[in-house]
DNA sequence: TTAAGTGCAAAATCTTTGCAAATGT
DNA sequence: ACATTTGCAAAGATTTTGCACTTAA
């Protein structure tokens, strides 16, 4: 991770009151490598040496709460996470994009720029939030085949 | 239970090659008699007295492979149930309808009526399958306040 | 009769909690 | 110095597995 990086991460910590520890660089500095979001079992895959399950389930909830990432479920049921893009604020998530689970590498995509076209809803029910989840097979298994 | 519904599970667990089991018909009484989708709690609470809850995740597993039942995860990953319409089959569902899990009840709708408007999506992800949950405040919820 | 289904015990996971030690500011 | 964060141990919850007993066909 060069200096740049590291800096906007630190950025991020304080400017959520968030103290800079190892730990979270280190979450954060996976967390922006990557393509597609971040399944918690790959997190304590990479960094399981370093950091304490428990002290991961932490953060990730920490980071959450504050608005930094942001969690996507996949089709097993398993956590995925991934950076937040700027129009997330604390306790107030604004990931209304497409996510694309991948049948095959089950990878999910964050599919930024797909919006979830308006819907019509039976009367009565107010819609806060919507979370599409697209599965198939993603551009890097096709390509693969 | 009437007689008219109790033949139509027997004839959905015969047409599946499965058995008539007393387990099993309780499980499909439980699931027909509501307008939601039925958390696995709710079922563990329900019937928890006479199935085993080893049981329940097998009968569970079974009709969802079958295409007798589809799983939504709301948004908490627990897992919730609800009858397949006619177009689903063994390995194979179509529940591509939009499903609404209220914030207050915490319940899951299926909203049958309602479609996934389509999409643009960046080429080379092939799609096979949507799954869309709206979150909010549910009918009920709404009336009772 | 016999393959399928069930219950029980036990293992394997996954997630949370409490508390003392370590760390960042 | 002091509140925050972390690691460890342990509890709690969820899900799976193995095997003997039971039941539907």
């Amino acid at each position: 991770m060069n200096n740049i990086e590291t800096e906007s991460y630190q950025n991020l910590l304080v400017k959520n009151g968030l103290k800079k520890t190892g730990a979270r660089l280190q979450v954060l500095d996976v967390l922006s490598h990557r393509n597609s979001a971040t399944s918690q079992p790959y997190l304590e895959n990479k960094i399981g040496k370093d950091i304490d399950r428990v002290t991961l389930y932490r953060i990730l909830k920490t980071f959450e709460e504050k608005g930094i990432i942001h969690r996507v479920l996949d089709k097993q049921g398993t956590a995925n996470y991934a950076l937040c893009t700027s129009s997330c604020s604390e306790n107030h998530h604004h990931d209304e994009h497409v996510h694309f689970n991948c049948n095959n590498c089950l990878r999910v995509y964050c599919l930024d720029d797909v919006k979830i076209p308006p819907l019509k809803i039976e009367k009565g029910f107010k819609i806060e939030d919507m979370n599409l989840i697209v599965s198939g097979i993603c551009k890097d298994c096709n390509e693969a085949n």
